[in-house]
DNA sequence: TTTGATACGGATAAATTTAGCCCTACTTGT
DNA sequence: ACAAGTAGGGCTAAATTTATCCGTATCAAA
């Protein structure tokens, strides 16, 4: 994890979400969890198109910011599993509705953001 | 713009979200604008702590994106000014939840998020 | 004892974003 | 003529994030 140089000002509710949300994979990984995909070589490839070190790194992340929670039982074979905390689970409403203005939107927000789209 | 070598797929709404939304200062500048500091002079001095560089570039991606306005006025001296399109209002309530669960958990967060937070 | 599954992280390269510097052009006021 | 305000972009460096490579360890099965 690195400090911003210019550090972003968390005087809006929405940057600390951002800040948390800030990452590639971050949001697939919360929906992956949510979704009940949580351990982690499921989501390895579930999320196939993403280094496994990214993901790991996102993941530890995500703990480290108290959104989710890793639980390594202790069994053999080894065995870990992630789950949302109470923190991760608020986000969830948060996120669903983010998710609905994405996808009332989808139509006009592809042509934009696509690089054939302009 | 960059294309991402490995790219983000939309498949979820919130994909889309973030992707326009994604961008150090983005969020600034749609606030700002949102509350009628609209004019880019008012904007880099509101928003000092970015390079004035930044925030033009985001500025454009933002209009690229479908989510500003730009109004050049036909006057001397010359004058423009941002304004939020149907897509940019339609933005605001998702901000605002999104921006009330962050304040509903700044405490933890900011613990969290900040370096001295461990 | 080799293969393959589980899981994890260091070190470094590549990609991307942000910041800084310098330049243009027009207009108003000194 | 010169400074200061408006607005804006090219270019390059620095910072940050993402990707790749390689190595660790344990356990089960062939």
């Amino acid at each position: 994890m690195y400090q911003k140089k210019i550090p972003l000002t968390l005087e809006c509710g929405l940057h600390l979400f951002m800040q948390v949300m800030n990452g590639k994979w971050k949001i697939s990984l919360i929906w992956s969890i949510y979704n009940g995909i949580a351990r982690p070589g499921e989501i390895h490839r579930k999320l196939s198109d993403a280094s496994r070190r990214v993901l790991d790194t996102q993941l530890n992340q995500l703990v480290d910011h108290g959104l989710l929670l890793k639980k390594v039982y202790d069994q053999r074979p080894l065995k870990v599993e992630y789950e949302l905390t109470e923190l991760g689970k608020s986000l969830i409403p948060v996120i669903k509705s983010t998710a609905r203005w994405g996808e009332e939107n989808r139509a006009v927000l592809e042509k934009k953001i696509l690089p054939n789209g302009g």
